[in-house]
DNA sequence: AGGTTATCTGCAATCGTTACCAGTATCGAT
DNA sequence: ATCGATACTGGTAACGATTGCAGATAACCT
């Protein structure tokens, strides 16, 4: 099969290797007709492991996102592949959202790529040298790490996108306002938190209906069904990302539960299909793919200007986006 | 920074590198524990690019999908991913449906990965020679390409499915059968249409209301307002894949089209959400995670019986979810 | 003790490319 | 004709790991 070599080509011109490698690299060489002939004949293509080994550079960027089947992360992979440019590929690892995996993935990672964007929802716990001893360049999407001032990231205003949703419910009315949260112990789920709770308390409420669940799709239709069972049920919920969101719907479906009439509902996030629902769902929106894009251009910077530049820091705005699964409490 | 060799490590312990280097092969060596620690201590992380250039093997295997925040693409992805296992890695190309790009991706991954899975929609217009010219293994996903023989693929049965969708329709009284079709140029474009046209000409219909569209959300929307912009619009719609199903849906919506009292509607591959749409969404579903995951496990396989063992192709079924979407038609 | 395995070791070649260094041909200017 | 500058060229040492080979040491047997 296709075991060309630099040698071969060389050889079927008569010329040296150096000579096809500097034609390769763009130089100008005497015999560049038949060079390019003789790699086509032959058919050949330089071997990447050589020249990872000699520059060692590889033109691969790994993304880490906890699962690729959430629009969300999906969005995510998509911007950042956007941006990625010709002479880049993108290695996607998926987590699983296990911490396990999310080190061993790292730990591979050192030597196959240039650098990490990471977007995993699980926080740092294991102190400023964790992330810095694979001494690859990072990105963090939406995440906050000890290390934080050696690494760049893109964020999400997640606590104000969090109080704007709950002021929304507040201003049409709600005072039993629920939160179906993520963990306390990721950003985003705290940042999300801290937001609700302040808004309540600005209107003096209490955050009596405040329930941690895990960021997918069964904890939120758990959530929600708690949340319903209760003596003296919520009028209003808000849902602290896509899945949840979801998971929260098919509870309110299954037990037949009328939006907005019953309950209100607002999301974290937006959803493809947010309209399509009925009624169409209301929702704290940002922009995924503008934040992958972002943090590709970010990664693509930072190694074209070298280890010792600065890390950056972009932060990407929320935004209500009104449809029909809010309105005021029915009895007040 | 981590620039660690194999000779550090060697000087440090004072033994050869050929010894470190046969203590991490797994052999066993005579000073284990000092290797073990002096390892750690300089925090030695094997250079990939080394090994690669010296087995060949890169331990990487490529995902090509036109468009991973497709669901349907995210959940082959996930598949494919969990079925990895631990000594290898998934690298992502994201197309955009771009025969150009798609022709880019393989000439760059070519020494890069060991391997390509390619789930893209464009067929193959090159004849027999133009995948085998990389050299790479392949296992196609939902594709077949003039090269059928010499590659391992994971199909759908996509006429039978479209069929059944058909029959569906035909079964509940419709005869005004529209299709939003794919591109006849892709292999799930041009079975899905086949089927929809077989089953037509058994119940003794023509297919007066077929459209040729794109599988984007947009074609889906177009396709569907000309279809109501007709005089004689029909009575049921099967769209041929899940975007163009949304944007069929978003023009409905758009235009206060009752469903399934006004137009039925049927989608080929299920959607997370097919429930808490109003009414829920009746579609052809396949198991896309499982589809991926063999098409990971064939790959495997593959490489670890070495090149001369013959191609493998697998088929996974298409099955009716009925749910609201569907109904009699109204007048007759 | 002597001989035979068994086990481990270091040396050095190798993978395919790039980049440094020195060498040669071509050209124009004197 | 000589000189220097310019423009290419080929040879070769890296890059960091693996592996066949042969030598060294230890273990075992009679």
């Amino acid at each position: 099969m296709s075991t060309v070599t630099i040698t071969d080509v060389a050889k079927h011109v008569g010329v040296s290797v150096a000579t096809i490698s500097r034609h390769l690299s763009g130089f100008t060489v005497r015999n560049e007709e038949k060079i390019r002939q003789a790699i086509i004949d032959l058919n050949y293509r330089p071997s990447a492991a050589a020249r990872n080994l000699k520059s060692g550079r590889t033109g691969i960027i790994a993304i880490v996102v906890p699962d690729i089947t959430n629009p969300f992360f999906a969005s995510i992979v998509e911007g950042a592949e956007s941006a990625v440019g010709d002479d880049r590929m993108i290695l996607l690892v998926n987590t699983g959202d296990s911490r396990e995996r999310e080190e061993k993935a790292l730990t591979q990672l050192f030597g196959r790529v240039d650098g990490v964007i990471m977007a995993p929802l699980t926080e740092d716990e294991e102190g400023p040298s964790f992330f810095s001893q694979f001494g690859l360049p990072i990105v963090f999407v939406d995440r906050v790490t000890r290390d934080g001032e050696k690494f760049s990231s893109v964020l999400t205003d997640n606590s104000r996108g969090a109080s704007v949703a709950t002021d929304y419910l507040i201003g049409l009315g709600h005072t039993k306002i629920a939160m179906i949260s993520g963990p306390l112990t990721t950003t985003p789920g705290k940042r999300r938190a801290d937001g609700f709770r302040a808004s309540l308390k600005q209107a003096s409420l209490t955050p009596q209906y405040f329930i941690e669940s895990d960021f997918s799709e069964a904890g939120g239709y758990a959530a929600m069904c708690a949340l319903l069972e209760r003596d003296d049920a919520p009028t209003a919920v808000f849902t602290a990302n896509n899945l949840m969101t979801i998971g929260a719907l098919h509870a309110l479906r299954d037990r037949g539960v009328q939006v907005p009439d019953q309950i209100s509902i607002i999301g974290f996030d937006d959803l493809d299909f947010a309209e399509l629902i009925s009624p169409p769902l209301t929702v704290i929106a940002r922009d995924a793919r503008l934040q992958g894009s972002l943090a590709m251009q970010m990664m693509i910077k930072h190694l074209a200007t070298g280890v010792s530049t600065p890390p950056e820091h972009s932060m990407v705005d929320v935004q209500l986006v009104e449809r029909g699964s809010c309105a005021p409490p029915r009895e007040m």
